[in-house]
DNA sequence: AATTTCGGTTACCTTTTGGTTACTTGTATT
DNA sequence: AATACAAGTAACCAAAAGGTAACCGAAATT
């Protein structure tokens, strides 16, 4: 990594990354819809310790980034549903590999002496 | 991705191995070090816009974890070599796909319109 | 005698992030 | 008539992260 990248932080691309993908909640909501469609609420149930609003928010946020899919049906009580776009799905393989280091050995000791 | 994950997040895979290597410096700075052993004053060199009291907190959190290691020699002015351990080495894959994902059309075009 | 060097530390401040609680909406149920 | 439902929003607050500027120590340089 050469000086060139990191003069504005955002010409790195792991900065960049980052700052997409980066937060307490992101990743693990990504890994979350998967390949699935699933429902606001739904998400809510399988992340019980994320506040809804932190919720409403990452989600939003991502929309506006193009990653996640979010359609509305104009029914009472409302229904959503979110699912990955293209774009999002591209996150998949790299979110595996950050599970996969989490799953190791190494991590596991840090995680478990400092946490 | 199943709800015994995150119940308690630190369970999660990917909460754990971005509660080590995330934060806005983290990723750079093991980057930065890769293969080489560098000293403090080179890296801060590289990496303009980090602060030094950012730098040195984040390297001893890293040499706590045992991702870093840190020879200080006794001279005056003092130097100090920062390198990267085992464990710390075996990261450099994940950043490497980190930064390829950075590289995306993708990436680039979200941070082009949101930065 | 003053300044530079290197690898930090300290005190202080601002920004960002995330959390809590209460509230909304319109229909259906009790 | 009151309450429940889903998917949020609004107001407010606490904690964490990160930034700034000043300072240190002892030897070497000017």
């Amino acid at each position: 990594m050469s000086s060139k990248f990191i003069d504005n932080p955002l010409n790195c691309p792991v900065t960049r990354t980052m700052s997409i993908i980066g937060g307490k909640w992101k990743p693990i909501i990504l890994n979350c819809i998967g390949d699935r469609t699933i429902r606001f609420g739904k998400l809510n149930q399988i992340i019980p310790s994320i506040s809804n609003k932190v919720l409403a928010g990452e989600l939003k946020e991502m929309e506006h980034y193009g990653l996640v899919h979010r359609i509305e049906f104009t029914e009472m009580p409302p229904r959503v549903e979110y699912s990955l776009t293209n774009d999002g799905k591209s996150l998949l393989p790299l979110l595996h590999e950050l599970a996969n280091w989490g799953n190791t050995h190494t991590a596991k000791k840090i995680i478990k002496e400092f946490a």
